[in-house]
DNA sequence: CGCACGGTTCGGGCCGCGCCGAACTGTTCC
DNA sequence: GGAACAGTTCGGCGCGGCCCGAACCGTGCG
């Protein structure tokens, strides 16, 4: 019986909110790294992320004395997007050191948003897309027939019949603040490009790097300069 | 320099989740019918409404003694409905009385959710309009070239050159638990419905009634029995 | 002019929430 | 077994939010 307040409640607060930006990258976080990146104690995280499991917003799996915690599924994703485009600023500490500039830095380029991928290498592929007419724009956002070959010899992704996901859908970037490709699409790019090694993390957090061979794939398979 | 947690604390409040749902008919409603909507005082009710102007989530419009609210735009109204289709259950009491009743009723048949229509109605026209091919939901939702077409014919609207609005946008339905259409185009079947008389207002709330006129004009244009 | 009415402001009361520290449970590693 | 570590539970504290009533301000109407 949860209602329109009592879900907003539960973004409502600076460190749930936090977390759940956090959790954005897609990834399951321990829940002391939560708190150590919300700066709050663990008594103090631990209650607040039973608040957001008992919400819907948030699953638990545990592993040994860890509790690994990620998003509840795209919906929830969608909903904390949502949220964060209509806010202007996002819940996050200024850089304090050299290390968070770096790191803010990498993000800035290329990141994961949940399972798709954002950041100036996100919008570089969307445009790509565009422009090649994979993607049309002109009337909301939708993929050509052009795009559904493409998905299927480039990416070997074809749309599962009775599908309820939408096949793309557009997401506020908030560090370009223009839109970058979520939805299936979205997400079978981003897998793929992890699975052949185009892409590989960095650091610790959601920050992605291409790599030589991404570099090549991008340019011949979307034209795109990366 | 709002947050995503001082966003979503604007409708994490059970009065003011209340007047956001009551706007979502995308009409002004004075300060006082919402405060008696919502079964708290004036005073708090002018509160609340004060936050929420500042949270740019409403704009207001001063008229005599009169203080009339609505949702700021588009933007907004789909921010609300974002939240309200992620919960299971709608901020509003129970109906006490026979009138209550009716009306319900009358809103499930047929209403506005801000500037397009919704219920079974709205429902109705949106599969009557995928049947037709005028829009197709097979990755996300686009307008066809029908479509399109059809939008010029039979309601004389062309999408503006350079328009940021979304043509078609999908509305989740929180009576019929299915989407309805929602964006530019709803927004212009609405329009054009109550211009040429094809629906008009019953009572004081959200609900429309379809008109003689009506019933035939939808089911000459789209074929829908309504 | 005076009253009724819609709305606002202010002070005060109350409750809930978010946070912490301390004590505790359970896991891993030596 | 013992130490280190991740996480949880609980009591308590303090702040802030929500609401109300009372007083007040403008507008509109008789």
């Amino acid at each position: 019986m949860s209602s329109l307040a009592e879900t907003a409640g539960l973004f409502a607060d600076r460190t749930r909110a936090v977390f759940c930006q956090a959790l954005l990258d897609g990834r399951a976080w321990t829940a002391g790294e939560l708190a150590r990146h919300a700066g709050v104690r663990p008594s103090t995280a631990s209650e607040q992320l039973s608040r957001l499991i008992e919400g819907g917003v948030l699953t638990q799996e545990r592993q040994g004395r860890h509790r690994y915690v990620r998003l509840a599924g795209p919906e929830a994703a969608a909903l904390v997007e949502a949220l964060a485009a209509y806010a202007p600023e996002v819940d996050r500490p200024r850089p304090r050191n050299l290390r968070e500039s770096v790191r803010r830095g990498a993000e800035a380029r290329a990141r994961t948003c949940y399972d798709h991928l954002a950041g100036r290498l996100g919008v570089t592929l969307a445009d790509a897309m565009v422009t090649r007419g994979l993607v049309a724009t002109d009337s909301g956002v939708a993929v050509t027939a052009a795009g559904r070959a493409w998905l299927a010899d480039a990416l070997g992704y074809e749309q599962p019949r009775g599908a309820r996901r939408p096949l793309v859908r557009t997401c506020l970037d908030w560090t370009e603040r223009r839109p970058h490709l979520a939805g299936a699409l979205g997400a079978a790019l981003c897998a793929a490009a992890f699975d052949r090694g185009w892409l590989r993390r960095v650091g610790s957090g959601r920050a992605v790097q291409v790599t030589p061979a991404g570099a090549e794939a991008f340019h011949r398979l979307l034209g795109a300069a990366v």
